[in-house]
DNA sequence: GTAAAGTGACATCATTCATTGTCACTTTGG
DNA sequence: CCAAAGTGACAATGAATGATGTCACTTTAC
């Protein structure tokens, strides 16, 4: 794509004249590096108000400040700024709850408290976030489906390990767990969206709570 | 639509002879309805592989053995079939779940059985309807999005009342209920979904006893 | 038998959109 | 200063598809 042939001469050094160089004392990293953020950025305000669907790269661009070229240097095609999207929405989710469950390590209820509380304000504060990787992710093409599944694969394998460190003693057994969290995280999403829906309606106090009440239920069935 | 208006003469008694007469031995009406049969069957099938963005209605009257105009005579576009497919596939599993339940009354265990099996089974055998009602629902149009949310709720108010019935001595909580509902109805979903994009590996009885798992276990907590 | 209704295959039209290309203008580096 | 690189606005191209229309053929009702 960036290849520079050079057809006459046979590649000697590019001269430091040559492609690259800086614009209004900016490089050309970091302007492709704001280029593309300004298109992650605006992708996840389209996607996430207007859909993925019905949203064309004309538009994206427009949001973005900028034209179709500087889509297709950054992103493929829309499936692929969705995706990347995607990936960095939910990483910031899991470091974010990851976080807030490492403060209060050992007490389930605290925790339970501190890591629902992080995911429901996070998806409160970014609605448009929220539609995405809710929402708008599904049903894309079967790359994003696999996607979704290792998505939901980490979230439910966090949540196992958390599990597992409260209850140490306990044997493990692989598929029961595995099936088990994937329902927890499905109860969580599944509150989620509904909140999400209804638009934000209940006080995240409530939400929280209601999840938390899931969490501890099934952590008290599994001491007994 | 379907409008006769009759130029002419100002609407007489129309004739047996006018429009809606019999076609090799069937009647119109029998005739509307089994090619909208065949659309709907047609829907589910490509829709539940091929997914719903991406799927013409050229393809769908294709794979029905039928032409554009015969769509055009039952949906007003894709989105209406859909609409109809989620409509008509959510009630059929709700009958199914209704049924498995009411043979149990009383039995919290057993009846949660019974409607786990027929929820999981229901998906093993119609994996394609479960691929549309599931996946390629979300994120269609906004109209759709309500109807998932109607469905979602019919789930949750169904759960709820499941759930009065086996505590009815307990005071009700509507917010706090309806929220809990909505997350082990998530619960189920997500395993489902997981289980579905994981080409359904998991023996059926495995998938019920983690799903039974959640609900008594918030079934107990309810009862402390 | 025959005119109208029903059917099937396919054409047509208009629109939308992804993707690439053009051109005038600005900035850079030497 | 000036040639090359960068930019922005927008045109051009081609493909897909929703929705409607055409036409030859079959069936019906009388």
């Amino acid at each position: 794509m960036t290849q520079t042939p050079s057809a006459s001469k046979p590649a000697a050094k590019p001269k430091a004249t040559a492609r690259g160089r800086a614009y209004r004392g900016v490089s050309i990293e970091k302007r492709r590096a704001e280029r593309r953020e300004k298109l992650l950025r605006a992708g996840t305000t389209i996607f996430g108000s207007v859909g993925f669907h019905g949203t064309s790269v004309r538009a994206i661009c427009a949001e973005a400040g900028l034209t179709e070229r500087y889509f297709y240097e950054s992103f493929s095609n829309s499936d692929a700024l969705l995706s990347e999207i995607y990936e960095l929405t939910t990483s910031q989710l899991r470091q974010l709850v990851s976080r807030a469950i490492a403060y209060r390590s050992g007490e389930p209820d605290a925790m339970a408290e501190a890591a629902l509380t992080a995911y429901f304000e996070f998806l409160l504060d970014n609605p448009h976030s929220a539609r995405v990787i809710m929402v708008e992710i599904m049903g894309v093409n079967p790359q994003m489906d696999a996607q979704y599944r290792r998505v939901m694969d980490d979230f439910a394998n966090f949540l196992v390990a958390v599990f597992r460190g409260l209850h140490p003693e306990r044997r493990h057994h692989d598929t029961r767990d595995y099936l088990l969290a994937t329902g927890l995280i499905g109860a969580m999403v599944n509150m989620a969206m509904r909140w999400m829906l209804n638009g934000y309606r209940e006080p995240v106090a409530d939400v929280v709570q209601a999840a938390r009440f899931i969490l501890i239920s099934v952590n008290n069935q599994l001491s007994q």
